[in-house]
Formats: structure tokens, sequence, C-alpha cells
DNA sequence: ACTCTACCTGAAAGCGCATTCAGAAAGCGC
DNA sequence: GCGCTTTCTGAATGCGCTTTCAGGTAGAGT
């Protein structure tokens, strides 16, 4: 494996799995007393094999502990069962949300999920991709919002083409699909779209809106489709008051400090994520400011958690863990055609009492 | 691999890797017109080779978008490094915090990570145990506190036991230790006695607690430390205000309602985990509660979001991330003599505006 | 009882790679 | 320029398994 690309190693030590050999179906078989062949389709069911010699491959597996080597059953031909995620970070809610949706999946089908963390590392993607594609996995699901870089994708594209012409099924999930490979997106247009026209109902008029890095289509996408439908409205959004941070609580928690202390004339901000919403709401409380009283807040995503925040927050809701299971679904169901199938789960504003009418 | 025990598959569909062949190391020594030994030692730096054959075996490898087939290195005898981690539940937010710190140092390290949630169904960990050693994953991590039940530990040895002794490192984080391998462990009881002394000290005399599963090591040891200190203080802790529910935000509703429909006389509520606090957060507001105002709440782990509550979570603060980093550390530092080793980490009561002096 | 057809079983090939072993080339002293 | 050692190269082996392929055995048909 050429793992090289992730960085320096400090664990020096070979681990290998040879300090006492491993169980193979050769003792199995010798133990009972049959040919490697009758061994394997026993333990298989691919073919009949007479009763008792069966019992007696299954009593010497048990007996042994035997446990077949994926790797050798994979370089033989059999389809090994195994799927890469890969995303930015497990311990982001939102991540964590899909990942359990694909984790369910997984489970309920005997598949064994390499779950990989970039930390937002493009070259991070690509070497995990390398090591996925190495491992041979049977599909690799893409979670996150990309990048748009033309020189980005192109990289990736090097990478993912070779897979999928090697058999590998190939999805994203909430991202721009300039790979053309089969995806699953949130409407987020049309969800930033929604919430945009419930604040104005509201009576909001003048907002305020913390993004992510304006580079990711997620960004882009909300971003747009909340300042279309406020333009539609008549009511602009000024540069001056999208403030740009990191995609995390902290950035979020940043960005808002930034908009209070260029001073917020907003009565409602739309935080791009729930999590940059949480740590907005965190600074705006520590401001003194009271939400929704003084001021409106709402986020996108509907993580778990921000229903029990106080005040509970106003948001969009996607299915997340559904995101999970549909990209499952499209890259296991395997695709026959050659275009790109994309599917497009909608959102649903959920107003909550950390928006109020004024 | 034998994956029938996870539950039904319902994707038939066979996904084999075969559709266009893989390119192989032949195909790149042949492009490069050396021999397969040759392209194999150019490409992994073992051994010296002429500078002009190895360019010309890189370039080829590059061309041919070559990537090895790591099923066919591990079975040549290359280590291969993927660990394995076996969690309850990914989007758990402990879980996560605890996953991150393993994706750091796997990522820092060249390693790849097969994550499984077992939805706190015991099967499922064992089935997944089976799998990462059919895999020959080179450790397997067991996250999350076990069962208190000796005909399930002994099953669980039936797959560890022959694992390690085919060279496989085990490593469990937060578990009762009743499996002879290494371990990392927060220190729960102590974690719980310190909260239980700063509760103490705000002059609070009468508790609740909302615990989850009684079965769950982690619930026993928290509750333990809790109750000892209280009585050493004199103080009682009756069963009657001691409430089970699942170790989930609704588990934590759910006892905290429970709590409240019983009648309420604690002035100070401790919750075994943050996550459980949150549910009886919302529980609490719900029923017209102030917090901190008409009753204390204390939770445990100090899981990310609670700082951004309102009000802001007293905990214990365990260094989650580090859980997971010193599991991989003890996994991959190996383990030479015969003694499993045990590293404790001490938590850290963390006094915010949710417990108030009574 | 004898042949023909199913049905099983076992020997052997091969998956893609690392690595050993023997041999070839190159470098050295004289 | 010859014989030596030192490097480097390539053919061949084996990792553990699935899967042909070629028997071999038993049962059915007459």
């Amino acid at each position: 494996m050429q793992t090289g690309k992730l960085g320096q190693a400090f664990f020096n030590r070979e681990l290998r799995m040879d300090a006492h050999p491993h169980v193979t179906l050769e003792d199995v078989a010798r133990a009972a007393e049959v040919s490697l062949a009758t061994a394997s389709r026993a333990l298989n069911g691919t073919t009949k094999v007479r009763t008792d010699l069966r019992e007696r491959v299954l009593a010497a597996a048990e007996k042994l502990a035997y446990t077949p080597n994926a790797h050798a059953q994979a370089l033989a031909g059999a389809s090994h069962r195994t799927v890469g995620v890969i995303c930015h970070d497990v311990s982001d809610p939102y991540f964590a949300a899909i990942a359990r949706g694909v984790m369910r999946v997984a489970g309920d089908n005997g598949l064994l999920v390499m779950l990989a963390s970039t930390f937002r590392d493009p070259q991070k993607e690509i070497a995990y991709i390398s090591m996925l594609r190495a491992q041979r996995a049977s599909a690799i699901l893409l979670v996150g919002s990309g990048f748009e870089d033309k020189a980005w994708e192109r990289a990736l594209a090097a990478e993912i083409d070779p897979y999928r012409r090697g058999g590998g099924q190939v999805a994203v999930v909430s991202r721009h699909r300039s790979l053309r490979v089969d995806s699953v997106q949130p409407e987020n247009k049309e969800g930033a779209a929604a919430l945009a026209k419930a604040l104005l109902e509201l009576g909001h008029r003048r907002f305020a809106v913390l993004t992510g890095p304006r580079a990711l289509t997620t960004v882009v996408d909300r971003l747009a489709g909340f300042r279309e439908t406020l333009a539609e409205a008549g009511v602009e959004l000024p540069e001056s008051a999208v403030v740009e941070g990191a995609f995390t609580r902290d950035g979020g928690h940043a960005a808002m400090s930034e908009l209070l202390a260029r001073g917020l004339d907003a009565t409602c901000v739309f935080a791009v994520t729930d999590v940059m919403a949480i740590g907005a709401l965190t600074a705006l409380r520590e401001s003194g400011r009271s939400v929704p009283d003084d001021v409106s807040l709402a986020g996108f995503d509907d993580i778990p958690v921000v229903r029990d925040l106080s005040p509970p927050l106003t948001t969009v809701k996607l299915p997340l863990e559904e995101l999970g299971e549909r990209a499952m679904e499209l890259a296991f169901r395997g695709n026959r055609g050659t275009r790109s199938r994309v599917l497009r789960l909608p959102g649903e504003v959920v107003v909550r009492a950390s928006t109020r009418e004024v």
C-alpha cells in the first residue's frame, strides 16, 4: 500500500500478522480429512457437498476458530463487500448523521465500512481514494461539499476514473456534480429560498448571513437561494452583511462576533449551517443579546441537537440519514446506463423559537 | 467473506471488480519493459533499482494509473495498515469525538479505518469482529461500554483470542476490562465522585440521577462514584430517585419526564451522560422549570455542544479525542509483555451555569 | 448384471504481489 | 586485461482461497 502520501508515520513497528500463523482453509481441510476444494465448498455452500463431509468441515472450522482470509478471497475472485466513505470530519453532527444512515444500510447488508476523515484537506481526500482503490472497495461514497476548483476536480477525476473503469461504484452526497457520478443532493438552493420566504413572512427585511468558505458549493447554493429570494421580494442583502467563517461551531462564533463588531443592524441572521448557528447563538448570548427578542437566528440542516437549544433553532430540515442511505442504494444498485443519476432530496423549513415575528 | 451473520441483504447484484480488469503490476512491468520483480522494487523502494529503470517504471505506473492491489500485497506478506473500530453509534457525539481522535492518528500514519456501528446489538459486535478478523486488520478497537454479562464476554473472547493469537492487536476504550486486553479508560468513578463533591459544595442535599442501562459498566461506575461520595457526606440517594433510561437524548428526556411524573423533590439532577442531560434539559424546560433556578442539572463527558446550551451544562470533562488517540497508540505500539496495559485518563469537573448554589 | 448419466470430489491453476535465489553485469585491485 | 567481489536483475515460488476440469462413485434404466 502506498501510504506515504498521508504524512509521517510515527509508528515504525511492523505489525505483521504472522506472530502465530493464522488458521487456513488447508488446516481445516486436513482436520476434516477432506480436500481443500471440498472444505471451501462446504463453507461457502456454493456447491452441494455430501452431508457428512460438510459437517466434518464445519466442525473442524468451528474447533479451529477458522476465519477465512478476506484478502485471499478477494484475490481469488470472490466479491468482497466493503464500502469506502470519505467525509470531512466524523465528529461534525452533519456528517455523523449521514454516516449513521450509511452504517445502518451497511450493517443490514453485511458490508464493512471504511470511513475516512479528511479534515478538509484535499490532498487527504485524494490519498484516501487511492487507498480505497487499492483495497478494491466495491463502492466509494464522497460525502460533503466539494470545492469549486477545476484543477482539483481534475485531480480527483484522475483517481476516480480508473477506479470506475475497474468496476468500482462511486456516489457522492451533497456535492457539486462536476464529477460525473451518481449523486444524492439536498435541495440546498430551494431550501434556502424557502427559508428566506418564511423569514420574510415573519416580517424581516434586514438580514445578515454567516457563510462557510465561499468556495464550497454548498455555501454557494444556499447563499444564492437565500439572496435571490430576498431580491425577488425587493430586499437587498449587501455584501457587508455577509460574513465568511469556517464551517464549524467556532467559525460561526467568530463570524457572528465579527458581525457584531461591524455593528449588527439586521433583525435576522441566517447561518448557512446549524453547526455555525450554534456558535453564533452563543456569541449572541455572550454579547448580551437575546434570541429571538433582539435578533432572530436561523440555521440549515436540522442536526439533532438544535431542537434542544434555547431557543430551539429555526432551520431547514434535511433528511440526513436518508442522504446516506440513498447514496448506498445508488452505489450498490449499480448503474447500467452511461448517464449519472441524480437524486435530489428536498428540505423542509422548520420554524422554531429562534425566529420571531417583527 | 461470511457475511450472512449481519442480516438480510437486499442488494443481490454482484458487484465484481472485474468489469474491466484492473491494471496490474505485470502491466506496468511490461509497459516499462522490465521484469515484474523490478517493477515491484521500483515502486516500493525496498531495494535499489537502477535509476533509468525506476523512472521507466514510475512513468508507466503513472500513465496506466496503476494502484497496487492491497489484497495481493497483504497476501504476499506485506503488512497492510488498517484498523477496525467498533462503536455503538457514530452519530453519538461521545463516540464521534473519540472516533475523531482515532481518525486523526490514523490519517497521520497512513492507516485506513474501518468503522462499524453496532447500534448496541451485541450480535453485531461479534459479527463485525469476525469480519475485521477476516480482513486481517492490524488492530481492532472496541469503543464504548461493554455489558456485564459473563456469557457475552465469553462469546466475545472466542473471537478476540484467535485474532490476537494471529498477531492482531486489540484495545478497548471506555470499557470494563474483563477482556484481558489493553485498554484506555476514563476515570468514571473518580469523575463522578468529584462531581458529587462539587455539587455538595454548592449546597445540594437532595439529588436525583438519570442513568443509562444499569448493565453497562460505565453506568455502574459513574453511579457508584456519585452515590458513594454522597454517602460519605451523609447524603442518601434513594433508589426512587434513580431513573433508568436509554443512553440517548430521548432516553434522557424520557427519564426526566418520568422523574417529574414521580414528583421531583431533588434540587439537583445528575444525568450520567451529557447526551442524556440534553434530553433532560429540554424535558425540564418543557415542564416549565428553569435550570438552574428551579433545579440544577449536571452531565458527564463534556461533549462539545454542551457549552452552547442555555444554560451551559455543568459536567465532567473527559479528554474524548485523547481517548481515541491513546487507544491507537496502545494498539500500534504493540504489547510485548503478557500483562494487559491499562491507561486511565482523569476527568475534570467543569462547573457551568446549569448548576447553582442553594 | 451392464452401461449411461448425474452428482461429487480432489488435483491443479491462477488471482496480484513480495521476495528469495541464482545468475548477469559492473566495479575493483593487481 | 584477468579474477575477484559487489550490485542489481529476473525467474520462480508461495501467500490462502475460489474455481475449473477431470476423474470417480453411485444410482437409474433396460
